[in-house]
DNA sequence: CGTCGCATTGATATCGCTCAAATCCGGTGG
DNA sequence: CCACCGGATTTGAGCGATATCAATGCGACG
């Protein structure tokens, strides 16, 4: 990997934060965290992705969120004494790995840092809300467009397929027969396109 | 009402934010504000309760959020140029508005505040995040129990009906007939115990 | 007393879930 | 190079749960 695959560290933070970080490599599947254990770290994705999910009683998992290069997960975690959800990486990743209680520290010491926490919080809530948004919808069709017009990209609202079309599905609630489904029949109506590695409007 | 009634203004605030604000009634059905409009406060619920809610391309409501007594809401608009869902009022509700510019002053210039507002966001942020895991839950007898495992209060996990089932239903994302069979059914089977206005496990 | 909205129940339709099977593809080992 | 394997992708058949449409009772309120 070259120094230009990596993203620079968020200019926007502190110098002060940069050297708390210590980096952790995990390979896919591993569990960064698991829902109950001590909060000890917020993490910063350097490469890779995760996703934070819970499990319901039969099993069946929910994304609750994804964390892609350059941004922060676990920032929720601040505040609580253990995670509420497992951090499972989606593909190997490179990690930042914060002590909480030193990023609590500069949060009361640094009241820039404090600003900018605010709003990263304020990101995440508004990005969490369009996905209870999402999830209320009915129909498979339904999400996948709203899927498409919030987190799209361009033009045709473009959407990179980092992971497998069944991490999509579980990430709108829906089985993967059925978003195979559903993507076929939109594509066949000439609403969507479909590339390699990609999904937008037609 | 008497004061009894009224909630204190909350304890942990500053002293500073308490003069910024503006006391404002409203009557149920209001819009406190739309989509798309400029922000320009904040608010905090005295008396009564508010929903945030989107409203798909059917007409159908979505309700994103409840805000009751002792709360604020729209604070994730603080960063945002526009609202960007209605504020609906459930009930009669008393709120007190804050202009949004003097709410970011104080934020950059009162760590305290900052830390506090850091601590609301995480808690919004948490509650977001439960609703998407209860959305995703695909049986309406899942989401039910969901509902009061998570909202509820007390060793029954009791909550307050304050407004009517098909306001429930909407947080839900059921039909309010869905949700009439589903508490039918699941106070039959002695899952869950119904009186005039609370809800909890049987 | 009439009206309106909530609560409730019934009948039916539809959509997504479940189980199943076939294909494709990348990786692995012989 | 090829056989094999596991996982993703895709399509099929059938079922069941929820949405939808409809009707009724009920209480509040004017």
């Amino acid at each position: 990997m070259t120094h230009a695959m990596r993203p620079s560290f968020p200019t926007d933070l502190p110098a002060a934060l940069r050297p708390l970080g210590r980096q952790i490599a995990y390979s896919k599947d591993d569990r960064v965290f698991r829902k109950g254990d001590t909060v000890r770290f917020v993490f910063l994705v350097l490469d890779g992705a995760l996703r934070l999910s819970r499990f319901a009683r039969d099993g069946s998992e929910i994304a609750l969120h994804r964390a892609c290069r350059g941004e922060f997960f676990a920032e929720a975690a601040l505040d609580a004494a253990c995670y509420h959800c497992d951090a499972i990486a989606s593909q190997a990743s490179t990690l930042l790995a914060f002590p909480a209680d030193q990023v609590r520290e500069l949060l009361d010491q640094d009241p820039a840092f404090a600003r900018q926490w605010i709003a990263l919080l304020t990101r995440q809530l508004h990005a969490a809300r369009t996905r209870v948004e999402r999830l209320a919808l009915k129909s498979a069709a339904e999400r996948v467009l709203h899927y498409l017009h919030t987190e799209g990209q361009g033009p045709r609202s473009e959407v990179a397929l980092t992971g497998s079309l069944k991490d999509l599905a579980r990430e709108l609630g829906l089985t993967h027969e059925s978003l195979y489904r559903t993507l076929a029949r939109l594509q066949r109506d000439g609403v969507v396109t479909r590339g390699e590695h990609d999904l937008g409007l037609a």
